[in-house]
DNA sequence: TGAGAATAGATAGTGATAGTATCCGTTTAT
DNA sequence: ATAAACGGATACTATCACTATCTATTCTCA
């Protein structure tokens, strides 16, 4: 297909499918001739994944770049285009977000996890951010340890089991790493609407405030 | 204190501090001479759940003055005061962020809230947050229901009703909407992180590659 | 076959956001 | 008395994610 029926297909203007090419987010398709190339599903299929690491799931595009070129090293194994894309997705690699490191508090949470016992790389960049939001805690005078996460881990830990479990295997490498960030990031922003909903919900049956109920 | 103190004590530069002020984030301080004034604890306090919004939870200045409007306008109800603040911090109003309406899936939403029952606002900006994530998983053809949302409801309600919980009728205005947005806020980047962790322990554990899936 | 649309590729411009920097006249501390 | 700090206003900057325009082809179809 030409770029005009591409644009059609996923939605995404012309231009802006011109700057991704540019910007090595989209490979370019098979040249017919100088001013013409052939483009295929995968592009209509990367672009959808693009549109939604960045529109749902609020990533920068240096992110999705970083998912795309470890999808397109063929050197690497499909375990590992996985871990990249893990890590490029995570929480602080949003639009907009720094997370500065914060030396103490990530020693209490390297020891929180070592308690629960779970298995995680050391460099694992949620890590930091776990430590990074403890410290806010903190600067906010919350004289607090990561023992307050334990009830958000269990939930965490129980709502992953059920998301690896479901987990098929994917018979292309695009097809993983498409699961995989549909996974990560759009039912991330479901359960962060989920939790305000309830947070209403309850607020609403307590009596109590907290919640917005105009 | 005068301004250079507010600056080190907050840890914002002077020119931003003064940034905020045009903006009106922060109220003046009280005038002690035509090119002098005076800055409270509250104004520290203001300005680090102001850094917290926007450094921790990625919101943009336009959702922080919404909350500070709210939290300044005298006949609003402390109760109204925490709604507008609850409203203010939906994930929408994150930076960059745009919520395109789904009216199709808003209304397999509702039924599923109704379903649930759960008591929300019929205008709660996470329930189009919801129909939104519902629309990118069909846009990329996942042909799914809400029920998919369920363990995440189920998750959402537990954690919830604890924080719910442990909100504590507090003294002052700003004392609460600032327990309010603390919670709210980092505790969401908590519960985020921690996902990507157990998630990468499951995997780690069933010799599985990092991945979910609906 | 020839007019007009579409295409690839390059360069430059836009709008929003969140600050930073500079200047000015005033005031305060030494 | 003079140098530093202050409040306030104006102007500038950087980043990001596009968007628009331009040129030189090439395709389409009447």
């Amino acid at each position: 297909m030409k770029m005009a029926e591409l644009a059609r297909r996923a939605d995404v203007p012309v231009a802006t499918i011109k700057f991704y090419l540019r910007e090595g987010l989209l490979t370019r398709g098979s040249p017919r001739a100088r001013n013409q190339a052939d483009y295929s599903d995968a592009h209509v299929e990367r672009l959808r994944l693009i549109r939604v690491m960045t529109e749902v799931g609020g990533f920068s595009l240096g992110s999705v770049k970083e998912v795309v070129i470890a999808v397109g090293d063929e050197r690497r194994s499909l375990h590992e285009v996985l871990g990249a894309a893990h890590h490029a997705l995570s929480p602080a690699a949003r639009r907009g977000d720094r997370v500065a490191p914060a030396p103490g508090e990530r020693r209490a949470i390297d020891d929180f996890m070592a308690e629960l016992g779970w298995e995680v790389a050391a460099d694992a960049p949620a890590r930091d951010e776990l430590a990074a939001a403890l410290a806010a805690l903190r600067g906010l005078g919350r004289d607090v340890g990561p023992q307050v996460f334990l009830p958000y881990a269990q939930a965490a830990y129980h709502i992953a089991e059920r998301e690896v479990g479901t987990v098929t295997g994917r018979s292309s490498r695009d097809d993983a790493v498409a699961a995989m960030v549909i996974g990560t990031v759009v039912f991330e922003r479901v359960l962060v609407a989920l939790r305000r909903l309830a947070q209403e919900h309850h607020s609403a049956i307590a009596g109590q405030p907290c919640g917005n109920r105009e």
